[in-house]
Parts: structure tokens; C-alpha cells; sequence
DNA sequence: CGAAACACTATACACTGTCAGGAGTTATGG
DNA sequence: CCATAACTCCTGACAGTGTATAGTGTTTCG
């Protein structure tokens, strides 16, 4: 088994070897997640570099290979780490409530660290708490009897709505003044080309709620769908 | 306006002020977001550098600041040449073939340019052919009369659907032998933890296909939720 | 007790984006 | 017509990045 993957699933059962030779180790692996993911929270991916992740403990960049590897493999530590599930709401009264629990769930964990939106998960490599989210929606999906061959569009079409909620409201809580007036300066530019475009409502003083209202909506526009008996069903009038 | 802003939108009204005083521009804008496309077609984002660019030209680095801007503004110059929407297909008897129409023809673009789906389409700052695409959404809707309030959920799941989709495909496509087996041997290593995830489908001889017909059911699933009347009937029984 | 395995440091290498200055070229204003 | 402002492009530099390599010292195994 890998090394990397001996890491990841480290609490889960797998076992790094511990009677080992030589000097006793002076950092602990979910120390040093922790500040490398409270270095991407505070100031984006970006800001995690091994160097400075060192530098929180005195040490050099090139002491952190024994604990997590290459960078990479501390990014995917860092992701699965933050990806920790809560215990979900027990209310779940039908489909639509079901989901979007879920959603909302993992939305927090989104806006909680930004930075994971940056990361892929089509990862072949998935770690286990990322594996509890999977688990909890098909769980859903199994309790309200979703037929099966809709399962794998609504896992992806739930997982990037989320994620793409999560980024939009990560990008306006980041915008400035600056940022504003640069966007308006912009959609000042070419007016009447886009009438359909300028007619969407634009970015309103209550956008801190809006992702999270759009979000809702989409999955319950996803659970319709679903209950509607799947996509084979789609072409009836 | 800005520079960047005036790029952007060059070949739709904006002008660049020609009559300008220094030497004669040796470089061309289009020819150089063409080599760093066709760079990141072959390579990917990282390969990218402005070296690497204006290495095919045999230019140093600091040319391409008159043509570009920074590195951010070449990469948003990338992202909307890119873009460039292409005829789309005209048949359109319902909502559903409207937006599957919609939605491959985005994806192939995508796939054709992997990248892609690194940068965030939330930029505050979109260029012409990223707006084509938007308008072209909305215009579906608004011919097949989709409710106003389950537009914006609409364009969120369409947009990201089609984005993770392309994801996946392009992780797929780069997966080596070694990296199916690593793969393996980590779904191996817990394998009864995730009695729901175990009964999914996991991935077939058949993959290439897999995800576009994944969009085309997650597509379906939308477009029956949008046809059974929005989110505000979800509660119904 | 020797030797193997390990933690950690120091140094170095090949990169990155871009700032500062300078040389040379072109159009403009007086 | 000519000084000057504006422009392009180059050189060199700087502060970073991830990580390979070598070395020092420590711990445990055979």
C-alpha cells in the first residue's frame, strides 16, 4: 500500500508503521494539516507553500517530506482533512429535504475553506471523509428510492452546483470597492449586445444570502427532476 | 476603460489606439494567446509561463507586458479567446433538446481545451464569447419559457454540470496504467466500509463515452425539473 | 557493537512573475 | 526641423517556488 494512501486513511485503520529507527519525530501530520489549512483559509492556496508551513514549526521546508510527501500529497491531505462531515440534520421528510440538507452541509464546509473549490474531485485518489459525503448521498438517493440510472448525473450535477455556489460566494465576499466598480465599467461597455444578459438581476446589496438561496433552488429544482420518474421520461410533453 | 477590458473586447467595437509613437509592434495579441493555447492544449495551464510564450517568438518575457498585461490578464485573454462560441445546432423541438444542444456544444469545447475548467467562470470580468455562450442559455429559456425564478438555479447547475463533466473526462484521458492500478489498490483498501459507493458503477472499458452521456442524463434530469413547473411545486406530493 | 534506518539541516538547482533601467525607434508639438 | 514624449524590447535582478542531494546526528535491530 502506499505511503500517501497509508496517510490519508490513518484514521480509518490503516497504520503508518510505528517502531521505527531513527530519531524521535518532532511534528505531527494533523499539526501540520492544520496549518496548512488555517494558511489557506486565512490566505488561499497560494499561501501555503512548504516553506512557510515549516517556518510555523522553526523548521526547514524539507523536513515536512517525511510526514506528507510531495506538495501534492499535501494538498490532498489539506483536502480531505477540511472535508470532515458533521452529523447531517436528521430531518428528512422527503426527497427535496434530504438533498438539500446535504447540500447545505457541504456548501458550509465550502465556505468554511474556500480553497477547496480550487481542487479537483475527480481525483482517482479519494480520501475517507470525502468518502462520507459520497456515502451520505447515495444514502439519500437509497432511502427515497431514486431510480438507479439517475444516480451517477445527480451525484455529479449536486456536487458541482455546490461547488459552484460555493466559489460565486467566495468570489463576491472577496470583491472590493475596486472590484465593483471595474465589473460595472465593464457591463457599462457593451449595453444593448446582451438584452437577455441585462435583464438577469444583477448583483443586488443582499448577495451575501443569494448563493445560498440559489443553491436551495437548484436542488429542489434537481428533486422535481428526479421524482418525475428520470431522464427517460423526459421527452414526453 | 481599462486596457485589459479594451483587449478583451478588441474584436467587438473596442479599439486599441493605433496611431502609436514608439517602434512598430513586432508581436500580434490573437498570435499570442494562439501559442499559448495551443501550449496549454498540449501541456496544461502550468506550462505556460511567459517565457515559454515568449520563447516562440524568440522573445524574452518582458515583450509580452505591452500585448497582455500580467500573467492574470493573458490567462483571462486565453480564457475568452478560447471560448469562441460556434454555430449551434438548430434543431430544437423542446426545452430538453435545447439545452442538450446547449450543453454538448459547450462541452466539446471544453474538452478541447482542458484548461478550462481551471479558471473560474465567477470572474467578475467575462469577455465577449464567454457572454455569447450566457446569452445563448437564456435565449433557450426564454424560447421554451422557462420561469423566471428557476433561471438563475438553471444557469448555475448547467454551467458547473458541464464543467465537472468535462473534468472527469479529461482526468480520465490522462489516467496511465500506473495510476489505474494506484487507483485500485486504494478502493481495495476499505472495501466494505461504503456498501453504496461499492455498488455504483465503477469505471468500464467503456469511459470515453461515459461522461457524455452522464451530461446528457444529468441535462434530461433539468430539464424535467424546469418543465414540471419550478421549485415551488417541489413540496407537492 | 556495528550497521541499517530514520529525522532534519544546508545547500543548490531550475523555475516562476515582474520590477528597474537602459537602448533604440517613432510620432508629436513648438 | 528638432527636442521630447511615448513606445518596444532587452538585460539583469529579486524574491519566491518545489525538491534533489549530501551530510550530520540519533535511534533501534541483528
Amino acid at each position: 500500500m502506499d505511503d500517501h494512501l497509508k496517510r490519508l486513511w490513518r484514521h480509518r485503520g490503516a497504520t503508518l508503521p510505528t517502531p521505527r529507527r531513527g530519531p524521535r519525530q518532532q511534528l505531527d501530520l494533523d499539526e501540520i494539516l492544520a496549518v496548512a489549512i488555517s494558511l489557506a483559509d486565512a490566505s488561499g492556496l497560494e499561501a501555503v507553500s512548504t516553506r512557510a508551513v515549516a517556518a510555523r514549526f522553526d523548521k526547514t521546508a524539507m523536513a515536512l517530506y517525511p510526514y506528507v510527501g510531495t506538495k501534492e500529497n499535501l494538498l490532498a491531505l489539506m483536502q480531505d482533512q477540511a472535508s470532515a462531515m458533521p452529523a447531517l440534520s436528521v430531518a428528512q421528510e422527503d426527497l427535496a429535504e434530504g438533498l438539500s440538507g446535504w447540500a447545505t452541509a457541504l456548501y458550509e464546509v465550502y465556505l468554511a475553506h474556500p480553497w477547496l473549490t480550487e481542487r479537483s474531485w475527480a481525483q482517482a485518489t479519494q480520501g475517507p471523509n470525502e468518502q462520507d459525503w459520497m456515502e451520505a448521498l447515495l444514502g439519500v438517493f437509497e432511502r427515497f428510492a431514486v431510480p438507479p440510472a439517475s444516480r451517477t448525473p445527480a451525484v455529479t450535477m449536486l456536487y458541482a452546483t455546490v461547488r459552484a455556489t460555493a466559489q460565486t460566494a467566495a468570489a463576491y465576499s472577496r470583491l472590493t470597492d475596486a472590484d465593483l466598480e471595474a465589473w460595472q465599467a465593464g457591463a457599462a461597455a457593451v449595453p444593448d449586445a446582451y438584452p437577455l444578459t441585462a435583464a438577469l438581476p444583477a448583483i443586488t446589496p443582499n448577495w451575501q444570502d443569494a448563493p445560498r438561496a440559489g443553491l436551495l433552488a437548484a436542488v429542489n429544482l434537481l428533486a422535481t427532476g428526479l421524482q418525475a420518474g428520470g431522464p427517460h421520461l423526459s421527452r414526453r410533453d
